[in-house]
DNA sequence: CTATAGACCTGACGGC
DNA sequence: TGCCGTCAGGTCTATA
């Protein structure tokens, strides 16, 4: 499932393909996908475009048009962008290059979303800080926990506190951080939450170096797998054992999500 | 305000 | 083999 580390690498591995190249055509298959304007006239303002520049916010790709309009989409949790993909099985659109290339964005239970928007900051703005900026300080997350009751799992969670962080890596700080999910956010000691600081900084950079998670649809533009799944520690981790105490990974359900932790190294509150 | 539940979708997997 | 139920989880919306 494309988080932050994911993004980053369709980011990364798709700036080479598509930037200073025209949008020559593009074809929808799933009208639902497109939010705005409707699917027939997001593809005509779309055609004949330039793609100056391709940024990343969150989980959110921006496709900078030179009419000056911004392509925005989301890959939710089975979405991929492909490049001459050998084949267009989950296509839901494809978008044709002028150097002959074409541009898949393939999504088996179409969930992915794109829209054309003004700028960015229509959904940046709702977003929090980036993790991995260097204006997200320890006082950064320390503000973030201190005054909130819920576990602080959720609150990982919330794009609207912090910005990038979904299931897998959010379980992978907290172990990490030897922090059980469901421990108010603000039971937190200071130690607690410079651990937790550090992992995340550390989870999500190492991720990025292993061009991300493939533990399900995620698939790079390119048709390579990612390998950050190899390190996950708990993760998906049913019937492994804790590699720091050798304790069974267990599962839980937090707030409606499955939860993977170490229940020796995590102790419940 | 928070907190929870449901909706959106379909492939994969387990049980029988 | 094949049918069926359940699960997966990002985000938005509706309801308590």
């Amino acid at each position: 499932m494309p988080e932050l580390p994911e993004v980053e690498t369709i980011k990364n591995e798709l700036l080479p393909h598509v930037l200073g190249r025209k949008i020559t055509g593009v074809a929808v298959f799933w009208d639902k996908m497109v939010k705005q304007p409707t699917a027939a006239e997001f593809c005509e303002r779309v055609t004949g475009q330039k793609i100056t520049n391709l940024t990343r916010r969150g989980k959110y790709l921006f496709f900078h048009l030179s009419s000056g309009e911004m392509l925005v989409m989301h890959m939710k949790m089975t979405g991929s962008l492909l490049i001459n993909p050998p084949d267009a099985k989950f296509a839901r659109a494809i978008f044709q290059l002028d150097n002959g290339a074409v541009m898949h964005f393939r999504d088996p239970r179409k969930f992915g979303k794109m829209w054309l928007a003004a700028d960015e900051s229509a959904v940046a703005d709702k977003l929090g800080p980036e993790p991995l900026d260097n204006d997200f300080t320890v006082e950064t997350l320390t503000k973030i926990l201190r005054n909130r009751k819920a576990p602080v799992k959720p609150v990982l969670l919330d794009q609207a506190i912090i910005a990038g962080i979904g299931n897998m890596y959010a379980d992978e700080s907290l172990y990490e951080a030897k922090i059980h999910p469901v421990r108010p956010a603000c039971s937190l000691s200071e130690v607690e939450i410079k651990r937790l600081y550090t992992a995340i900084r550390r989870v999500l950079r190492a991720a990025i170096k292993n061009k991300g998670a493939s533990v399900r649809n995620y698939i790079r533009p390119d048709g390579d797998i990612g390998t950050a799944h190899a390190e996950f520690r708990v993760a998906h981790g049913t019937g492994k054992n804790c590699p720091r105490c050798g304790t069974l990974i267990k599962r839980i359900v937090v707030r409606g999500r499955g939860t993977y932790l170490c229940p020796k190294c995590q102790p419940e509150p």
